[in-house]
DNA sequence: TTATGTGCAAACTGTTTGCGCGAAG
DNA sequence: CTTCGCGCAAACAGTTTGCACATAA
């Protein structure tokens, strides 16, 4: 549970909260101080966080978790953040503003719960042919990617 | 939401049930008359049910909520049954045993809801893939796929 | 008989909502 | 100035848990 006040304050500024502030100006949202501030927490943490981490970060006194989870909805709206379900617990979120590099999904291990990079065109060859076969149009990034990351497999053979 | 207390009856009988008890028995876990319930529930249902869904259709003073949690995890547990989690709801459940009808994958539809089936073998090539290259072993049964079916996309272009 | 599953009700987590004030545009 | 977002607290859905009793093996 990292508490970085301070890496978290220099992010507000960065590229990927001004990109998104821009979108949300763009779709005539407002731009509040809770907004960017939930932005900047989510712009300075490469992992996924979920609602009530984002709460305990800016607990002091800043903003109200009813407030955290309307704008993570509005942001995912807006399409400047995406979101994942883990099996055994909360949604968590993460920017996908365009010059961010995270092009990578998550992988979530059913058992220890680490969060596995996985690369994106691992699915494309999968994605084009369900929507040939089935015209179910898959999204990855908007999907949980649940398995079993290498560790937890050890040494044993695999399903 | 339908009542199908005959139905239900008669599909107790029914192979998966019969296959999925077998399993509870190996593996040493009682076969008591709620199990055999639920079992027979899902088995009766092509479509995934949630756990309230089977809580209510055996609601007659049959079987508690708590139990039918239980239950399920414990079928989930033993292999028997598989689940999926859709974005906005509960938990969906079905029966996987093997000999039952060919095996499918649930795509969820982020517009409608619509659950579309998806073919196994479609995901071959991916999980493969991953696993070979992350170390990340994919189990798209487990995981919830989320995208746009066919009729949401309408006609036009999808991304 | 003995270990385990069950019903019950209440706790629990994660998330949503109606309201009136305050702030963005 | 007007519209919309915010904090607040309570409602809410889905799921889990401790206990005493019933029951499968």
């Amino acid at each position: 549970m990292p508490t970085h006040h301070e890496a978290l304050h220099a992010a507000s500024g960065s590229a990927a909260v001004s990109a998104a502030v821009a979108t949300l100006r763009e779709r005539g949202e407002r731009v509040t101080a809770p907004r960017r501030s939930v932005l900047g927490v989510l712009a300075a943490h490469p992992d996924p966080l979920s609602a009530d981490d984002v709460a305990t970060m800016l607990a002091g006194g800043d903003v109200h978790r009813a407030t955290v989870y309307r704008t993570l909805d509005l942001l995912v709206a807006a399409g400047v953040v995406a979101h994942s379900r883990p099996v055994g617990g909360a949604a968590r979120y993460h920017v996908t503003v365009a010059g961010t590099v995270h092009e990578h999904l998550h992988g979530h291990c059913r058992e220890c719960g680490t969060i596995v990079p996985l690369p994106v065109d691992a699915f494309d060859a999968t994605t084009a042919r369900l929507r040939d076969v089935t015209g179910f149009s898959l999204e990855p990034g908007q999907s949980t990617l649940a398995g079993i990351c290498r560790a937890c497999r050890g040494g044993a053979a695999g399903g």
